[in-house]
DNA sequence: CTGAAAGCGCTTACAG
DNA sequence: CTGAAAGCGCTTACAG
């Protein structure tokens, strides 16, 4: 039969020691100098510690500090490799100053995502990182009010006044855009999502500034994105309307992978029949014949910017201090399927 | 200048309706019937609690009960998709029931993978989910000897008592390269990892046994994993020494990944010069040229069963109960890749 | 039917 | 130099 081992607590150290707790509480926190406690008795703290291989209770410290070390990550969707790029880089960073990030994934159901708002609170997360979810304007704004550390990225909010880092993405469509146009093309098709999220206008925006100033026509496709199967029926509509489109910009990874879809399904031809270019690059573009041409994200930078911002932040809690916003330079990876026609 | 609300606490319920403390968290807690608490104030407690949107601080439960409602899941690499598509699963399972999941990558990482099995333990998870890293088997060892519920999949250790789920291995390589053998083909590879993983030494041995009936040759490479590019580097030098190798079958998702890029590096045609066969079947696979043959791991069932077990357990705690081992099929997801010679 | 009190394992202001 | 004690916000055995 195990023996159940019972956790060896701080009172166990100072008994042992015949000294208090608050010793060893001094000693642990690295305030044993501060708090002049004699070389000899840290150092018989410190290997008892050793020895017992004491782990403080993080329940108990974090009821008593009120922070807990762990950060909120919430996006639509964690597995899409947008997301998870960045987490993972986030999660690295994050580890190597002992803080746990909480992933989740919203899928895009405001309920759901109100619902994971309210565990982060529950949990006491010390901070918040969001590609905010469309729905939760309010929620955030209240959150940000109550002076809690929130860093957004991918998207903002207009009317929201807060820390961000985002990518560059009207002039990232319009330079993708311009591309196409230099190579000759000049039917352009843009398909995105229709919804007031910033970024996406944004691209439209980019694209739309593009097209207008080369005197070409804007041909675009705003699809009401419930799930990849719908959207996929949508765009078979829309390119076999749209029989005369020599190429086209997908606003999004998702948006792309169901052009990609729908494609296959309407035996398309890459470059061929269509030229295409992606926001935002993912390894199915590169297994692609001819590999497709995107916009790449710095994911990296991206990360390194949040958790730059959220840690100064988490270092002056409370005060409300000045918000930081930046924004980043995105990279066109040129392929096979945007070559000159 | 916000103000900085002070969350609710069971006290100020409390206090507001001169009850005591006790009697709010039994009504809170459901035990109102029990405890023979009047129906009147129990109803009034409740009234108080959703006015004031009072939200019980789950630091200090954990704290007191010793349960956290968090259950720690572990794996290589969180962003695979075999890894993510049962993360997510298995996160919509568990969020139903109110737990929360805490995902975590070893990154192939010994040292991170027991550093992060510390982590789980410090923040007191309920019980644990892990695709078993190498190297930690010691470790889990000691872990289910203090009666810890902790369900493996992917993986198993002969000699580690415990529950897991896996997939039979064995016959789903062996039927996929029979058909391959019933396909014509006759020279038929199998490319793995220099590894001692249950699960990768059960898919070469039912490689082997098939092409073993069939009197056919075992051309295996055994990858010593490092990352993706050692492995390209180590398989392009395979191809190129095999040149004989009409079909060939990749022992996981990764590997195959790695081998696809191979072969676009060497100019090497799908089916055309070699046909192929993954174990795990992902969306790349279906974006290829001609779409690739895979063997499809049942991600739902793998997560509901993984589930179902950590729930029974969780329920009778610290209970040494019958360990449950699920072995679950495979399907075989044809397509033009391994296509008749 | 309801409540006072102990205790989960910490941290820290205060006292000496 | 070191310690007794309060308190973070809960749960629950015990008492009446």
């Amino acid at each position: 039969m195990p023996v159940m081992k019972k956790r060896v607590s701080i009172k166990d150290i100072a008994k042992q020691l015949n000294i208090s707790i608050t010793t060893v509480s001094f000693v642990i926190n690295g305030k044993a100098r501060e708090k002049n406690i004699s070389e000899s008795l840290t150092k018989k703290v410190l290997d008892l510690v050793a020895e017992l291989n004491y782990q403080p209770n993080t329940l108990a410290t974090s009821l008593r500090t009120g922070k807990t070390k762990i950060i909120g990550f919430l996006v639509d969707d964690i597995s899409e490799p947008f997301f998870s790029g960045i987490a993972r880089r986030i999660d690295e960073i994050a580890s190597n100053l002992g803080y746990k990030i909480l992933f989740s994934s919203t899928r895009n159901d405001t309920e759901k995502a109100i619902e994971l708002l309210q565990i982060f609170k529950d949990r006491h997360v010390d901070g918040y990182i969001m590609a905010l979810p469309e729905g939760l304007e309010e929620e955030v704004k209240k959150l940000i009010q109550t002076d809690a550390p929130v860093v957004l990225f991918d998207r903002y909010v207009q009317d929201v006044k807060t820390d961000y880092v985002i990518i560059d993405n009207q002039s990232s469509t319009y330079e993708a855009t311009e591309h196409l146009i230099k190579n000759n093309y000049k039917k352009i098709g843009f398909v995105t999502i229709d919804t007031a999220q910033q970024q996406m206008v944004d691209r439209l925006a980019g694209y739309e500034s593009a097209v207008g100033k080369y005197n070409l026509p804007a041909i675009v496709k705003k699809i009401k994105y419930v799930n990849s199967a719908e959207s996929i029926e949508e765009m078979i509509k829309f390119f076999k309307a749209e029989k005369q489109l020599d190429a086209v910009v997908f606003a999004a990874n998702y948006i792309c992978l169901d052009g990609l879809r729908t494609f296959r399904k309407l035996g398309i031809q890459i470059h061929q029949d269509i030229a295409v270019v992606s926001f935002d690059d993912f390894e199915i573009l590169e297994f692609c014949e001819p590999p497709v041409t995107a916009i790449a994200q710095p994911l990296e930078a991206i990360a390194e910017n949040v958790m730059k911002i959220l840690l100064n932040k988490l270092k002056k809690a409370g005060k409300s201090i000045e918000k930081t916003q930046v924004s980043l330079p995105t990279i066109l990876n040129i392929r096979g399927s945007s070559a000159k026609k």
